[in-house]
DNA sequence: TACAAAAACTAATAAGCATTAGTTTTGTAA
DNA sequence: TTACAAAACTAATGCTTATTAGTTTTTGTA
């Protein structure tokens, strides 16, 4: 049978997450089997474990590359000097390029996190609410320096991480408009609305 | 063992379906067990077959109730003599108190139709995909009637159905913030912005 | 060319799954 | 009280699963 065949940069671990991350985006952590994977991989599936720990092991590499992602661009959007609004977009076009650019792992980490097994479950969701409170100081801090509109901070951020998440669909479909397009026009909408 | 106690208005199927929409949630459907489900109802897991034909209708039940109570209220709306933008604003709100009000059923919908099985996984996207074309229309007619800022109508209508769809986060988190004030401030922030 | 390590293979294990069959209990109405 | 139907139960079936053990093949290096 056909080797793992590992890229230039990337260990046959590697190649077998990115498979992974596909397989898991498309049936679900608990529908995909490491039989699906294997063959995915051009392998038997015990062969996959002279490679990875196990199957849960494979979901907390790619929930946590992509935490970690997000977590870095905020660290250095934060010591960025900038006002609060230009900052703000930023982090959008930030979500917009991850979403576009690593899609089958951002997906996986939105959606199948629940099944993460303790203590990374635990962990990933303390991630996760320490990054959406950061977002909600930012607004607070935008708001007191009177760039954003009266609102309440976390309906604001729930509002623009949910609809940027949205692009997954948009993913889906593969619609004829061009990223940038779809980029400008969503941060527009969220930033400044639809209506005249 | 108890019976299942059928409500006022629910038969038992009902009563089963309600549970396994909020088991569903939790566990996602593929994780979760019909052996969970009649613990659940109070029940062990083959009675469950007296009322139900099999886990994969639990699901089409759920997955259509939904699909037909938005398809529905966009029947009514398109017939409301209101301009575009109220127009839009009501459905948006209908989307709100949808999430607020049946949260474990819409989420079940839109987290796990992908576990449906032929031929309701196409039926359901070709009735997803119907609504969001009319959406699409809407969005179009108002632009046309210069209520709407130029601006790609696929996008708006994606980025409008995310953000609402993030509901479900405020839901788990069950923040104090009353729901007059999230409806009223996300609506907003969708048709105007939050930069002054 | 020979040796050692890496990585593939086959076979097996043990657990969990949805569902069916057959039987007993329960509730209702005559 | 009796009879019938609904709905519960226990036991069993057959399938799929992740993972381990043990063995053979492949690969890279001296």
């Amino acid at each position: 049978m056909a080797k793992i065949k590992p890229g230039k940069n990337a260990s046959k671990r590697d190649v077998i997450t990115q498979k992974a991350a596909a397989l898991f985006k498309t049936k679900g952590f608990s529908s995909a089997s490491m039989r699906e994977l294997a063959e995915a991989v051009g392998v038997e599936a015990p062969s996959l474990y002279n490679h990875i720990g196990s199957k849960s092991e494979l979901l907390q590499g790619i929930c946590f590359k992509v935490a970690n992602a997000f977590t870095s661009y905020l660290d250095s959007a934060e010591n960025t000097p900038a006002n609060h609004a230009t900052r703000l977009e930023q982090i959008i076009r930030f979500h917009i390029s991850m979403m576009l650019d690593h899609f089958d792992e951002v997906y996986v980490a939105n959606h199948e996190w629940k099944h993460l097994k303790e203590p990374y479950l635990s962990n990933f969701l303390i991630q996760r609410r320490g990054y959406e409170k950061r977002l909600i100081s930012l607004l607070e801090n935008g708001i007191a320096a009177k760039e954003f509109k009266q609102t309440n901070p976390y309906v604001a951020v729930l509002t623009i991480l949910s609809a940027v998440r949205g692009l997954e669909f948009w993913q889906q479909h593969k619609k004829n408009i061009s990223s940038q397009v779809l980029e400008d026009d969503m941060v527009n909408h969220l930033l400044k609305g639809i209506t005249k």
